[in-house]
Formats: structure tokens, sequence, C-alpha cells
RNA sequence: GGGCCUGUAGCUCAGUUGGUUAGAGCAUGCGCUUGAUAAGCGCAGGGUCACUGGUUCGAGCCCAGUCAGGCCCA
């Protein structure tokens, strides 16, 4: 008997399947947006609108997408999934870094020995499959773009727009000429890129110097003494370097006697002089005075004469140990107390350090050292010109003890760069580079800082720090992979900086891309640009910083769909130093303006203890993005992105994903019910909406205008993880645990076109349009499918945001709701401790008496009450305190809704119903006839 | 070492201008349901708001320092 019943009631019914099967769905989802052109659709759909430009910041075109990219690319969507829905054309045009040295370090390191050409060439391939192995990726997460056509730095319009901003750069005066020291390889006679430098042991004489103080209140009555381990390096000092707070100490020594035993042998097998036992006058780190002792075998006499912090010998005169020029004391917070004494040599021309310290003080880049490692006349040691200056040390420091500068040697075995190529010991050697001028920059970029908005705030404070301390700006390379330096060189080998040739060169490049620079020879390359006979050119590439710096000119300029400036770029915050600012440089040297109105910033993706993923211990995992994929669907990967505040950083972990997936099917299956409730809804049907709007409905319906302005007003302000949270808390809570099971008795049980249960329908139906719509830029896939199943055609991705509609705003209903939540969980409680005694089994078994201030609830029909609170037998009772008590309910059960009713077995029909489902069933005998 | 930033339940996040007993969802445990069923519902446990000092009648929130972590420099 039972069972017939059940036949008349009106189940969920829907073919949206409660299992995602993400990962072969949204393969589908994304065959059938290409076959419509989706991405084309969406900017026809949009022509007239606002314009929203969301700059791509190009990803490096090698290795797979990680979840690092996949973070960024993902966010991005969001941006413009988000912009678009709400209104605007929102057009993205993705990009690719194409050049550079870890391309050309990955080519070079498979086939040793290439040609520039044919270095180039092979990058170039290298680069294109890249872009299409990332292209793939992320489209598979559900980003959508001009997939189609987009913008490689490689390219010959790009170069070419590269070499024109180039041109304005040397047209404003801002390029210019300089040494500057790289490592440098003898042996193949080039500069070498980090990762083009690897590690040997080796032995070399390390050897203590005196500079004789010749200025200030200790002249000619101390030396200070520094350490080196590249005795050849002196002929190019111009500075000594100390820390300004260490504390350092002038003190007299004895010398000689008993000698250090290394320093005994080494000099007699040199054949020279045993010192003769004297005493010395020394300045150095007091801290290393025992390790000095112990290499020297100096030994100290009496306490120190004086001692004070590094910073008072600061601007003091040195004399150099064998050339007659002095070298000034300067600070420098680079100094350590680990090795030597505390206080550096200084040459600016081959250290990094010391070159920037040298830059500060305006101290030549002096570097007399030619292509093959050999001393130039510039040294001022005629007798050691020509020679190669790893040989050279041992002769340096046989001048020094000639000179009686030589305090004391020592064999010293440390780990030394080499060249991976030619296995030859490197040095840092200056050479002319090329520069921007920053300090023309500077004060403009400063400005310029200022009328952008950062996300997060702090942004502004963290750019405008790199901008004030950053040096000129190094745009040479000695690389191959690159866009060619346009710098000429005439027959007598001074450069040229000439706008209008750059320019010349452009549009050829622009035409027959920048190779014809590598593969014409001088005289060919001079008759293509019509340049003087004799102008030669050198294979230097420009820093690949300036290639994605100036994206704004080669794309958003170039683009008639786009717009410079841009409305947002959005990276990691490494790029405050990297993009942000290079954009930023060169726009304001173009432009004298930023080339983006607002600047958002993520964080790095870190394991769930915050650490560094490379860093963890609990996390080795691939952090390929395909993997996890191919594992959960790209749907979850978009669900962690919402999940997250990428301001800061960005948490990641297996066990996440889990959860999410947790999350994505209670989202899933609140979609589901919808669906199930609303197969026979009429939509069409104006009278839907003026059927019975009971409490919950109004209440839902409020609560939906509620949810969709918050997630509005979250999506404006780039806060996904707010749309995230009130959507999952809305379908969990508000629909899930109250709307859906509190109307699932008039979904099922009342008669298909019973006034409540059409309006509840409308609700729903209202709900799951809105719902879809403010999922989709998150749930590209999941939102998609969904909307299909609405049967309204066209793609989710093409509608707008629903609005708040105001009418439908119900504070009353907000209010009474809030009332009855409260007595909700008092019956709740009361329930379960019933349950728990054994009293009771379901609530529907219970029957109710609830006492308290009932007086705001008595109003409402008592019907609608016990609908609300999912009871069969409820008794309101007035009293100060609010309580509820339980006993089995002395009712029958109805074997069709399941309510135990007083009106069971009234019907002599159907004795097993109540009276309203004995009404539903009639009825629908009496149709059925 | 310097600059910028972060630190609230097991996890992801809320916590308005400092003002009662710090919230939500998920996860966990215990039940109910079997008409959303590889689903759904209820109840419960769980926090020295990183730590230490200070300002205040009152601090998760303001100030100083410490620790841990991140990015960028050195």
């Amino acid at each position: 008997m039972a069972a017939n019943y059940k036949e008349t009631l009106n189940l969920p019914k829907t073919a949206f399947p409660m299992k995602a099967s993400l990962t072969s769905r949204e393969p589908e989802i994304l065959e059938s947006w290409e076959e419509t052109r989706l991405y084309e659709q969406i900017q026809k759909a949009r022509a007239g609108a606002e314009l929203f430009v969301l700059h791509d910041g190009p990803p490096f075109a090698n290795g797979d997408v990680h979840m690092g990219t996949a973070l960024n690319k993902i966010l991005k969507d969001l941006v413009v999934k988000s912009k678009t829905m709400a209104g605007f054309r929102a057009p993205y045009v993705p990009g690719w870094d194409c050049h550079g040295l870890p391309i050309e370090y990955k080519v070079v390191k498979e086939t040793r020995g290439l040609s520039p050409v044919e270095v180039r060439k092979r990058s170039e391939e290298f680069a294109h499959k890249f872009v299409d192995i990332q292209r793939e990726q992320f489209k598979r997460l559900g980003v959508f773009g001009d997939w189609r056509n987009p913008y490689l730095t490689m390219s010959p319009a790009y170069e070419a727009e590269i070499l024109r901003a180039f041109a304005v750069f040397v047209e404003k005066g801002l390029v210019y000429e300089s040494k500057k020291p790289v490592f440098w390889s003898t042996g193949a006679q080039t500069a070498l890129a980090v990762a083009e430098v690897e590690y040997h042991d080796r032995e070399d004489t390390a050897a203590y110097v005196k500079f004789p103080i010749v200025t200030g209140e200790l002249k000619g009555k101390a030396s200070i003494v520094i350490w080196t381990t590249t005795p050849w390096t002196l002929p190019a000092n111009l500075a000594i370097a100390l820390h300004p707070k260490e504390l350092y100490v002038v003190q007299e020594f004895n010398v000689g006697g008993a000698s250090a035993p290394q320093q005994r042998a080494v000099a007699e097998e040199v054949g020279a002089p045993r010192p003769l036992p004297h005493s010395e006058t020394l300045v150095l780190a007091a801290s290393l005075i025992d390790k000095f002792c112990v290499a020297t075998g100096f030994k100290p006499i009496g306490e120190p004469i004086q001692t004070f912090p590094g910073a008072k010998l600061e601007g003091f005169g040195v004399q150099h140990p064998f050339l007659p020029r002095t070298a000034i004391v300067l600070t420098a917070d680079f100094v350590t107390m680990d090795t030597g004494t505390g206080l550096v040599h200084v040459a600016p021309g081959h250290g990094e350090d010391d070159y920037s310290l040298g830059q500060r003080h305006g101290l030549p880049t002096l570097s007399p050292v030619d292509d093959l490692g050999r001393y130039t006349e510039e040294a001022g040691l005629p007798q050691l010109t020509g020679k190669y200056v790893f040989d050279a040390n041992a002769e340096i420091v046989a001048l020094l003890r000639d000179r009686r500068m030589l305090v004391a040697e020592e064999v010293y075995r440390h780990s030394y760069p080499y060249c991976w190529r030619s296995k030859t010991p490197i040095i840092f050697r200056a050479v002319e580079q090329f520069f921007i001028r920053i300090d023309e920059l500077r004060p403009k970029a400063l400005r310029a800082i200022q009328d952008v908005q950062w996300l997060p705030p702090w942004g502004e404070n963290r750019i405008a720090g790199t901008v004030e301390s950053r040096p000129d700006w190094v745009i040479s390379r000695q690389r191959s992979w690159g866009v060619p330096l346009p710098v000429f060189y005439s027959a007598e080998g001074a450069a040229i900086l000439n706008a209008s040739w750059i320019r010349k060169l452009a549009d050829i490049i622009a035409q027959r891309g920048s190779n014809i620079w590598f593969e014409l020879d001088d005289k060919a390359l001079s008759r293509e640009l019509g340049l003087p006979a004799g102008t030669r050119h050198r294979n230097d590439t420009i820093d690949v910083w300036i290639d994605s710096g100036v994206s704004h000119q080669a794309v958003l300029a170039t683009h008639p769909e786009l717009r410079d400036p841009a409305d947002m770029y959005l990276e990691a915050t490494d790029q405050h130093r990297g993009w942000f600012q290079s954009s930023l440089l060169t726009s304001v040297a173009l432009h004298d303006r930023a080339p983006y109105k607002a600047c958002v910033t993520h964080g790095f993706v870190v394991d769930v203890d915050g650490k560094k993923i490379s860093k963890s211990s609990s996390y080795s995992k691939p952090m390929d993005a395909g993997h996890f994929v191919g594992k959960y669907g790209a749907d979850i990967v978009r669900l962690w992105v919402s999940s997250v505040n990428y301001t800061d950083d960005v948490p990641f972990s297996e066990e996440l994903f889990t959860r999410l997936g947790d999350t994505y099917r209670r989202i899933r299956n609140t979609l589901r019910i919808l669906l199930g409730n609303l197969s026979d809804s009429e939509s069409g049907k104006q009278e839907n909406r003026n059927g019975k709007v009971t409490l919950v409905d109004r209440w839902i319906l409020h609560r939906l205008q509620q949810v969709i302005a918050d997630c509005l007003e979250a999506y404006a302000a780039y806060e996904f993880h707010k749309v995230y949270h009130t959507l999952n808390e809305f379908c969990a809570v508000d629909l899930s645990s109250l709307y859906v099971d509190i109307t699932k008795d008039r979904m099922y049980c009342d008669a298909p076109d019973s006034p409540r249960r059409r309006a509840t329908q409308a609700a729903m139906q209202e709900i799951f349009e809105a719902l879809t719509k403010l999922l989709a830029p998150i749930l590209a896939f999941t939102a998609e499918e969904a909307w299909g199943y609405l049967g309204r055609g066209g793609s989710v991705h093409l509608q707008q945001f629903p609005l708040p509609n105001e009418s439908l705003r119900d504070a009353g209903a907000e209010h009474a709701v809030n009332q009855l939540l409260k007595l909700r969980g008092v019956i709740g409680q009361a329930v379960e401790q019933a349950r728990q005694e054994k009293l009771i089994g379901n609530a529907l078994e219970a029957a109710v008496i609830l006492r308290g201030d009932t007086a705001s609830i008595r109003e409402m029909p008592k019907a609608e009450i016990e609908e609300f609170f999912i009871l069969s037998d409820l008794t309101l009772e007035q009293a100060e305190e609010t309580s509820a008590s339980i006993s089995g309910t002395a009712h029958q059960k109805c074997v069709r809704c399941w309510r135990h009713r007083p009106t069971v077995g009234q019907s002599v029909e159907h004795p097993e119903l109540c009276d309203r489902c004995e009404e539903v069933v009639r009825h629908s005998v009496a149709l059925n006839r």
C-alpha cells in the first residue's frame, strides 16, 4: 500500500549527475567552448561595453605549469571572468617571455660549441615548444583568453617594438656606456652567467698585505692589514673596506723569532731571507686577532693601543703596497668577520661588491686585464704586462715581499668558480656595458607610483623602496638568445647610439626577424641599413627585463582591442622588483606615467606549515598543476585559488584538496537538489510568483539578495575568498540545512501545483540561476554544466551577474526567521536529548511543547511553524524562560508524508493518510481517471 | 644583516572606530534518516587570538620587543 503512495510523491528528478567526474567531463566542456568559439562570442557580446584591461605578465616559456603559475593564471581568470559578468568588455591577451638565459643555457648544455645563430634557432624551437605546452595547460585550467593570438616577446613585431622603445631611450639620453665587472671566462673569452659557472676546489696563495696609513692621526704610525686569496687583483686596488660597527684595534706585534711554521716553510722554499725580529703596529678587527696570530706567527705586545668601531677609519688614506697611489678606507656592510682581518681589499673592476661600493664613492672601475686574462699596461707593472693573472700571483707576492709589504702568506684551499665550458678558472673582470640612467627616471617613477592603486596597499611602499634604492639598469648581456643590443661601432671602434639607425633596424627586424643581426656580417648589415662603410656591430643582446618591461608598448598600445595604460597588472610579490618595476621605468621613460592603474599582488604557494615548498620536510609531492587537474579536476584547482586569501602566502597541500572536494560536492549537490525540485516547474507562468509565498520563501529570497550583494562587492574588490565563503555558507546552511530541508514536505508531498509548492519552485528557480552565475567565474566548468540543465541554451559565461532585487528584501522575514532559528536551537537540543533517552527515534515522532516568549510567532499559522521546525506535533506555551519538552506523539503516522498527524485515520478510503495527503491522492486519482 | 609583509580552533577564513562569554564553514566524535542516498539532517567536543612586556577602566584589535614564516635585497 505504502509503495503505491510513494508513487504519488513529487520526488526530485534530474539528470544532473551527483558524481562530477570532472576529469572526463571538463575536457568535453572545453571542446564545446572551442567549437563555439566562446571567447570570441563573449568579446562580441560585450563589444560596446566599458573596457577593462588586465594585462598578462608573460611567464617564461620553459617548464610545465606548476601550482604557482596556476595560482597566478587562475587569479587573472577570476578577474577577467568576474569583470565580464559584471558587464565589462574584458579582453585577455596572454603572452610569453621567450628570450633569456634559462632557455639558452638548456640549449647550450644539450649541444656544445654552437654558433650564436644556431643557439638562437634552437632556443626559438625550445620556446615555441613550451609556449604550446603551457598554452594547453592554461586552457585546461579553464582560463579564457585569445589563445589563438598570444603575444610572444620573440615575435618579429614585438622585437621591433622593443627596439623602437630603445630608440626613444637613446633619444632621451638615458643610455650610456660604462664598465662593470662580470664573470669572465678567459678560456672561452666570454662573459658567463651564474648558471654557467661550476665550482671546484683549488689551492691559492692567500696573502696578508700591509697598507701603511698615510693620513689622519695614525699617519706613519700603523698599517692596516688585509687578507686576499687573489693577489693578482692588487694592481686594481683602489680602496679598503671595513665594517662600520665591528670593533677594530691598533695593536703592536712581535715579528720574527718563532715564526709560523707554514710561513717559514714557504719562505725557505723561495729562498727568501727570514725576517729579522722586529715589531709592527697593525690595524685589524678585534675578533680576528687570534686567527691572525695563528696564521702569521705574530705575537701581540701588550694590550691594544686603541679600540674603535670601523666607522672611525672611514676616509683615511692608505698607501698602495707597490704602486704610487693612495687607497681610501670605506665602510661596507658586506665585510664579515669569518676570515681574514676584517679589512677587505677593494678592486671595483674585479668584484660585484667592490664595484657597487666603488660606484657609491665615485671610484673608477679599474680592470687592467684583457680578454685572455692577461695584465694590460694599465696595471702599471711593465714587467707583468701580458702575463696571465693566475701565473702572476707568485710574482705579485714576491713583489710584496720585496717591498716589505707582505705580512704573511699561506696556501689556501677553497672552492673557486670555473667556466663549465673551458674548465678554466673564472675571473671577475669589468667590461663595457650599457646602462639606463635611473637618476633621470627615479623622481618621475616615484611620482607615477602614487597614481597607481596598489593591492594590498603596502605594495606602494615596497615598490617605492625598490625604485629609490635601485642602481642604474644594466641592459647589455653577452648572450645570444635575445634581442640584439642596437649599438653600432665606428671603424675606429667607438660605440654609436643612434636613434634613427635603431628605428631602421627595427623596421627590418619587424619584417625579417632579429636573426639577421647575427646572420649578416658588418658589411651586409651596413648595406641593409644604409650605414657608413666600416660600421660594425657586435653580438650582445638586451636584458630580457626590457623585453617584458615594454609589453605595455608592444602589446597594449598596438592591439586595437586593448589600451595603454592597463587597468590592472596582477603578479606575485616578487614582481615589485621585477616586472612591475621594469614596466614602470620603461613607461615613465616613454610617457612619464605608469603603464597600469592598479597593481595586484599575490603571495607564493607554501606548504601547510607555511614553509616554502622546496624547503618543506612534509611535502615532496609533485607541484605540477597537471597532476592536480588530472587527479581532482580543474574546478577543484580553481576552487582552491578562490578559497584562499591570496594577498598572503597561499597554503597548499594534498589534504587541502581532499577538503575542497568535499566543499565542491556540497555545492554541486545543492545545485542538484534545486534542479531536482524544478523538474516539473512551469517557470514561464507568472502566477507562480503570485502564489502563496510563505515566510521561508520570503526569507530565502531576502537572503539571496544579501548573498548577491555580498558576492558582487567581493568580486569588485577582488576578494574571491569572500565569494567562496559566502556561497559555500549559503549552500551549506541557508539552502541545504534550512530551506531545502524545510520545504521538502511541501515539495514532495503537496499536490504538484499547490500554490505554496509553486511559489517555492519559483524561489528555487531564482536561486539556482543566481547561484550558477555567481559561481561561474570560480567553478567555470561546473557552472556551465549546471546552466545547461536550465534549458536556456548558450553559455553561463555570456550571462551577467544578477543584481540584488531590492523589492525582495524583507527585513521582517529576516527578523522572524532569526527568532525562529533561536527557538529551533532550543528544540533541537531537547529533541537530541529525547533521542538519546530513546523516547523517540526521529523528530517527526515527537510531541513538542515549546515554552517561551512565543508572542512574536503566534501570529503565524501553526502549520507553517511546524513546517519550519520540521515537526509533526507542536504546542506553544507562553513562559518567561525558553524551553522545550519532548514526548512521543499520540498521533498516527501518515504513511505518505511520514508526519504524525491527528487527521490520520479519518478518511475511510485512505485510512493511513493525513488530511493533506488524502486530498492530494484523491485529486491525483481523479485526474488519472 | 637590511627593507616590506604575515602569524585567530586540525584546515580555510570572519572578527566594524579597542567594549559582554572570540564566530562561520569544513574536518572530527556521537546520533537520526534511507523519499538529495558513494547523499541529507541533528547534537557535541575543539581557541592562553605566536610569545613577552606596555598604554587603557577595558586589548584579538593600539605601542615596543622576541620567536616563527614568506618575498626582495645584501
